[in-house]
DNA sequence: AAAAGATGTCATGGT
DNA sequence: AGACCATGACATCTT
């Protein structure tokens, strides 16, 4: 067992290298405190590759690539944490249209606005294509699991390579060893070593002496089958974007002092490289999804606002008119005309977390508009009359939190291109469309997260790195190398996480030779199955079937071996190991497999039961420590592997949800902005129809509306007002701190 | 022939 | 204490 020091100080560093190459600043800290598990894990350490017990459980995984138990919903969760938060923060922006609507009700003819009972109302029924939102995120892990497994997994180690034809001419017997070599000594040992290296083929002549007959007898069992041709596992390689500011009436915007010309206006700056970023990904999407929500959110022809503006006005302003009544004309016929794009706020919703909001959304947006909102909308917090242009300090705003400025920085255009693997050309051709079509489309689900979350990344990562074009293919092809492999130390079922491993596959593509390389020595498990030992797949630390005869098996007939069998038998003799060499050398009686793979108790055992000299148990003693800390040393090297492999993925997750993330923020500050105009639009247009007691127009450098906690909309004083609103401005920031 | 990657080995430290 | 494992560093082999 690790101990908890060892959890915390290797989590913490993979952690620290997972932040550090993503560069994500600020939504990590929302994953840790969630409860779920991916970083946790990391830093806490029970589910990391890291963990060597868990190490031990992957035998038949994708060599481990599960370990990460990445919850399939994360993705979702996490979205709905996001979007959650946000949409609470978009709550005090919503219209408070049924509250609107009500003043304009119950205005006085005589002009003292006294309304106070709330009215049937707009609402946003009309907008109730809200309720279409539909198509929940789902597509983007689906579309992650498409990517192709499991195939072949028995395939690997059934198949005897061809046998290479490059033997020696040499007669070649390998004697059970002359007394050459005094193994008393180590040194003597890697004297023999030396030996071996330098050319087997001329050292071995040397040792012929003695063991010649038995192995010429060998070579000939052996030949004649070819079954015990070592086989080598094949080779596998073998702002204003929408903003209708120049659609909206001058007169309006001059004469009216709505807040929110000015509250919109600086953040809408910051906004416009985020309207870039955001028409990028749309169009990304576009492209790509055929998404229903472009149907269904399909926009008419023309800017909504333009459309509102140029009807409202032309409703005639009629003093006594009922207000109900104009706005039912004007506001009514605004929603429906808005409704394309009032869709987008629950548009965005459709993403799990705010699909509750979607039904109800009529009620829910009148509900969660608190009046200290709507006071902070309502009255800008300065006093001059000017324009937007000279706006002060912003609404308290939820853009404020939302595009926090620093964040805008970190998070470039560029970043997020290259991590959207997404061409600058396609994304210039689209954006003249999508610049021509405000048509909008918001379902996050559609949207082009959901897209690079899945085809995107895969074909990003394949333009870019090797990693992940065929990553799903690597993985399956590792996964069975593996899953027949195994070293000792990866024990465990698997199946199952190769298949979540299938799923995560983002995009690592294991090296084929790397892994058939590792593999394909592995003694361990070819030593559990005991027809196997002669057929010789090459586990090294396996006596050849040639040395085995020659030390287990007493000589029998004089067998004449020919020119194939000496071909074969040289064969095999390569492909013996250093130690095999040397315990055959020394006559060893049992095969390095089991000296090294037996239970200490058989081990002992098998020692006792034969007489050895003291140099034949030191070489045993070293065989077995050998090749224990070879295997040891596969393994680690594996874990290794896994180890960078799996945060490679983890960081690829991270990219792809930060870019998701990005896009969603996006979204959501351009329906709140839509919705700030709509606001500001009612705000005119209401606080132009009202008239003093002499009929004349107030003005709105002197009075501004304000929308009071009982439902009520109230003509007050601008002082007033600005004085308010800077009240609601300071309590959230002293809250704050 | 050199370089890079893969694999083996040793030393060391931990369980 | 001994067996075993993990791993860094180096050696050696392979491509």
């Amino acid at each position: 067992m690790l101990s908890l020091k060892k959890y915390l100080t290797e989590g913490l560093l993979q952690f620290t290298i997972l932040l550090s190459l993503v560069g994500v600043r600020v939504d990590v800290d929302t994953y840790l405190t969630s409860q779920l598990p991916p970083l946790r894990e990391i830093i806490l350490g029970p589910s990391s590759a890291y963990t060597q017990t868990q190490f031990h459980n992957l035998r038949n995984t994708l060599d481990g690539y599960g370990i990460h138990p990445k919850s399939v919903d994360l993705d979702n969760y996490f979205t709905a944490r996001r979007l959650l938060s946000q949409v609470r923060a978009l709550d005090r922006f919503q219209v408070p249209t049924t509250e609107v609507n009500a003043w304009l009700v119950h205005r006085d003819p005589e002009g003292s606005v006294s309304g106070s009972q709330p009215s049937s109302g707009l609402a946003l029924e009309s907008s109730s294509g809200l309720q279409d939102v539909t198509g929940p995120d789902s597509g983007v892990r689906e579309s992650e699991t498409e990517q192709g497994f499991g195939d072949d997994l028995e395939d690997l180690g059934a198949v005897a390579p061809p046998v290479s034809g490059d033997l020696t001419k040499e007669d070649i017997d390998l004697g059970a060893g002359r007394e050459v070599f005094d193994y008393s000594h180590r040194q003597k040992e890697q004297d023999v070593d030396k030996e071996l290296r330098d050319g087997r083929g001329e050292q071995e002549d040397n040792w012929a002496g003695t063991g010649t007959d038995a192995l010429a007898q060998d070579l000939l069992v052996d030949g004649e089958t070819g079954e015990s041709f070592p086989a080598q596992f094949p080779d596998v390689t073998s702002l204003p974007e929408a903003a209708p500011s120049e659609n909206e009436s001058p007169v309006l915007q001059n004469s009216l002092l709505s807040p929110l010309l000015t509250g919109t206006e600086s953040p809408f700056d910051l906004e416009q490289q985020w309207q870039d970023l955001m028409s990028i990904m749309e169009m990304q999407a576009m492209e790509v999804n055929s998404s229903a929500s472009e149907i269904l959110y399909s926009t008419p022809p023309g800017d909504a606002l333009s459309t509102n503006y140029s009807l409202a006005p032309s409703t005639p302003i009629n003093q006594n008119v009922s207000l109900h009544q104009a706005s039912l004309g004007g506001c009514g016929q605004e929603f429906s005309l808005f409704s394309p794009e009032v869709e987008s706020l629950p548009a965005a919703a459709a993403s799990p977390a705010l699909l509750p909001l979607g039904p109800s959304n009529s009620t829910s947006l009148n509900s969660t508009f608190s009046p200290a909102s709507l006071a902070g909308l309502f009255f800008p917090p300065q006093l001059n009359g000017t324009t937007n242009d000279t706006a002060g300090p912003e609404l308290p705003d939820p853009l404020g939190g939302l595009l926090d400025e620093a964040m805008l920085d970190e998070i470039s255009l560029m970043d997020l291109a290259i991590e959207e693997g997404f061409n600058p050309v396609q994304a210039s051709q689209l954006e003249e469309e999508f610049d021509s079509d405000s048509g909008l489309s918001l379902d996050s689900s559609h949207s082009p997260s959901s897209l690079s979350g899945s085809e995107g990344s895969s074909s990003s990562s394949s333009a870019s790195t090797s990693s992940a074009s065929s990553s799903s293919s690597a993985s399956s092809s590792a996964s069975s190398s593996f899953s027949e492999e195994g070293a000792v130390g990866y024990s465990s079922d698997s199946e199952t996480l190769d298949l979540e491993e299938a799923e995560g596959a983002v995009g690592y593509q294991p090296e084929y030779s790397k892994f058939c390389r590792m593999s394909y020595q592995d003694p361990s498990q070819l030593s559990c199955l005991p027809y196997l030992e002669h057929v010789g797949h090459n586990h090294t630390y396996n006596m050849a079937p040639s040395a085995l005869d020659a030390t287990e098996l007493p000589p029998g007939g004089g067998f004449k071996k020919g020119g194939k069998e000496k071909q074969a038998a040289d064969f095999l003799e390569k492909q013996m190991s250093r130690d095999e060499h040397r315990a055959r050398a020394m006559k060893i009686p049992f095969t390095n497999d089991k000296i090294i793979n037996l239970p200490v108790e058989e081990f002992n055992e098998l020692l006792s039961k034969h007489q050895l000299s003291e140099a034949q148990l030191s070489l045993i003693r070293d065989i077995r420590r050998r090749g224990k800390n070879k295997m040891a040393a596969q393994n680690c090297r594996k874990r290794k592997l896994d180890t960078i492999l799996n945060l490679e993925r983890d960081v690829e997750d991270l990219q792809r949800d930060k870019a998701r993330l990005l896009r969603e923020k996006v979204e959501f500050l351009r329906s709140l902005r839509q919705m700030k105009q709509k606001v500001q639009s009612l705000y005119q247009e209401v606080f132009g129809r009202l008239r003093d007691e002499n009929g004349r127009p107030y003005s709105p450098s002197q009075y501004a509306l304000q929308y009071a906690g009982d439902g009520s909309v109230l003509l007050i004083p601008r002082a007033l007002a600005d004085q308010q609103a800077r009240r609601q401005e300071r309590k959230p920031k002293d809250r704050r701190k």
